[in-house]
DNA sequence: TAAATCTACGTAGTTAACTACATATATACA
DNA sequence: TGTATATATGTAGTTAACTACGTAGATTTA
């Protein structure tokens, strides 16, 4: 055992952007297989503008849980690739309303069985005695209900 | 309930680098309430050189499950701060001998009652139903028996 | 209704990891 | 022992997210 695991939770943050590194990695090989041009990084936004078709970009942001910036430069791509299309909100003119174009929806239908694979292959490697979604699910609530350094305040020496 | 916290399995490397972010910046917080002037992601290696100094780039690297330049990076800035210094090996021209300053050594005591606190708050964080350490450590274990591409791979429809 | 504030979007630059490639020294083998 | 291969380190450029800041249009309020 190298040292690192044996610190156990300090070494926590690197430990999961390792595996979420591994994992995304994993999902472009798996993409290319099946001989779909896509990438993992542009599941979110294409997953949710298919299920919920007209959002804002800050919208879109706050459904995915990125920043605004990330997001835009998401569909900037997506939009190189004519996977997406905005249209501007007659009734806001500040805002621009996102939507899937047809080669979008295609691909969408194309990804299908790719999608279902990939969930069973995730469902399959991480079903182990302690669930690993379902421990980020409660690690996530955990934190919104008092994050990583509200529990460490406490515990400041008093100046 | 979002879509993608609906789409479970898919967006779970979207999710894991979002909390190692969330995790990382408290981190972050953490060392400055406590008047040290440290990074998180130090913390592999500063704790890997003060448990077995004297590693190599490549054998540190290996130690922290980087990747090299990763490393040498990292180095590069603990340099700037003082807080490793290196040698050459006299048995091989190649390598550079890494060890901890004695103001590195100085500052990980000074930072040991900080590792105690984060420690016991992750470990609050992370004991819930499913275990978050454990789940990782079960996951990655299952990643190395059968990555997640061999997983998706018989699927792959025939050509 | 004009001014102040808020919201939506965008740009620029940063961060913390990576891969690909280059070079020098060490080791193995013909 | 000279050549091929392997190993240790380093450099350059990429990636996928971020924060800080700026601007324009919408909304609230005095």
């Amino acid at each position: 055992m190298n040292v690192i695991d044996a610190s156990g939770a300090l070494a926590i943050s690197t430990r999961l952007q390792r595996l979420a590194d591994l994992l995304r990695k994993d999902g472009q090989m798996i993409y290319k297989a099946f001989g779909i041009d896509f990438e993992p990084k542009w599941f979110p936004v294409i997953y949710t503008l298919f299920h919920k078709p007209g959002l804002g970009v800050v919208e879109l942001a706050n459904e995915i849980g990125y920043a605004h910036p990330s997001t835009i430069s998401l569909l900037k791509e997506l939009e190189n690739e004519k996977l997406i299309r905005s249209k501007k909100d007659r009734h806001d003119e500040r805002k621009r309303l996102l939507f899937l174009t047809s080669k979008g929806e295609e691909l969408v239908q194309e990804m299908r069985p790719v999608w279902t694979v990939m969930s069973d292959a995730i469902l399959e490697l991480t079903n182990t005695t302690n669930n690993l979604l379902k421990a980020i699910a409660e690690t996530e609530a955990g934190f919104r209900g008092k994050s990583f350094f509200e529990r460490a305040k406490p515990h400041l020496p008093r100046k």
